[in-house]
DNA sequence: ATTATTCTCTACCGATCAGTACGGAATTGT
DNA sequence: ACAATTCCGTACTGATCGGTAGAGAATAAT
């Protein structure tokens, strides 16, 4: 009942994640915010209840938006999920359609503290994405999917600093085609156990 | 002539870098620094013209104190190089007398447009520290020291995402210990001449 | 001692920050 | 038609933003 709401919600998250994803959380103001979303203040905050809400929607978004992460689980070995995981983020993070960078890293990596409580969960975030990697990870050990001298723990914070280094360089300005490189050579290195078995049974 | 400057510029630079370092260029106000530098705005204004140019000068000295980059010049072998830049980055940004992460990163990584000037600094600084590393990868490769394979470019854009990685993970938390677990697993691989002549010499 | 210079202080500037009070307009169920 | 409900737009709140005017205090050269 009532009246109706004159926007559509989702689209206007969609355009508060590329405006957070563009100027972080602080560099965005309510007024960007309701020039880019093409309403008033009221309506925003009946809508999402305040920034830092609507920031998170955003972010919520931008999770399955940026969603090679999940995709990446589906590899069939450690090593391939090791290469859709930096493939995806040189693909996503390269294109120019997209902001530069990564929401979830320069959203607030440092910020006043006000402000913190956002640090703190995209830090916590960040923390359950590498959580994610290490999980998979020490179940491809299990299955004998990497050598055993690997430490799950160590690659998957090697994966995510390598991904986070990927984001970072793509706010300064890089090409998909370096990023896409850069990929690559982290991925020359990976431990695969079928290396091991082929000396094994050599 | 005139009355001298009752506090040390050089010790307010200090403070300010350090609370640049740990906030970021938006997220530190005036009212941050002059509360931090024990001085009044006029005084700041006075000795440093304005926040922008106090934020350039503490880049400055960041990137003195931060000297791991400059040492690692020193090393002989592009390898004993990579390893030193590594390393350095992890001993740094793990020392936890230090604000976590990296000023250069997130100084000003996404940003309110008005502060874009800082931010393109800080990008084109990053540019400059990934050149540095290119021309020492160049001149490892003229002498020898890396494998004919090898892409001085590609190498030196994969340096610097392990440290620009680094910082991040070091901005969430992370301990010294685990940054030099990665700085050392991201070493494991780093294509060594003397590996290839190895081979070539068996 | 005087004068010029430079500092430091209080108090302020206009602009912008996130967030809201309130009245009128639009749509619902009855 | 009517009442209840919800939305939208104007206009505002107090707080904070970066930056400064102007006066007084301290030091220098003369």
């Amino acid at each position: 009942m009532g009246r109706p709401r004159e926007f559509d919600t989702e689209k206007a998250i969609a355009r508060a994640m590329r405006l957070f994803w563009s100027q972080g959380y602080e560099g965005t103001s309510l007024t960007d915010l309701t020039e880019e979303l093409g309403i008033t203040r009221p309506s925003l905050y009946a809508a999402f209840g305040s920034k830092e809400a609507l920031f998170l929607k955003a972010l919520d978004l931008y999770e399955t938006r940026a969603g090679y992460r999940e995709a990446a689980l589906a590899a069939p070995t450690a090593y391939a999920y090791a290469q859709a995981l930096l493939e995806g983020a040189a693909d996503l993070h390269g294109d120019k359609n997209n902001p530069p960078g990564c929401l979830g890293v320069q959203g607030a990596l440092a910020c006043a503290p006000q402000s913190n409580s956002i640090r703190e969960e995209l830090a916590r975030r960040r923390r359950v994405g590498e959580a994610t990697i290490r999980d998979r990870l020490k179940r491809a050990k299990i299955e004998g999917d990497l050598p055993a001298g690997a430490d799950p723990a160590d690659l998957a914070r090697y994966l995510s600093i390598v991904i986070y280094g990927i984001t970072v360089q793509a706010a300064g300005g890089a090409t998909r085609k370096e990023l896409q490189s850069v990929a690559k050579l982290a991925l020359q290195n990976w431990p695969r156990a079928s290396n091991l078995k082929r000396k094994r049974d050599a």
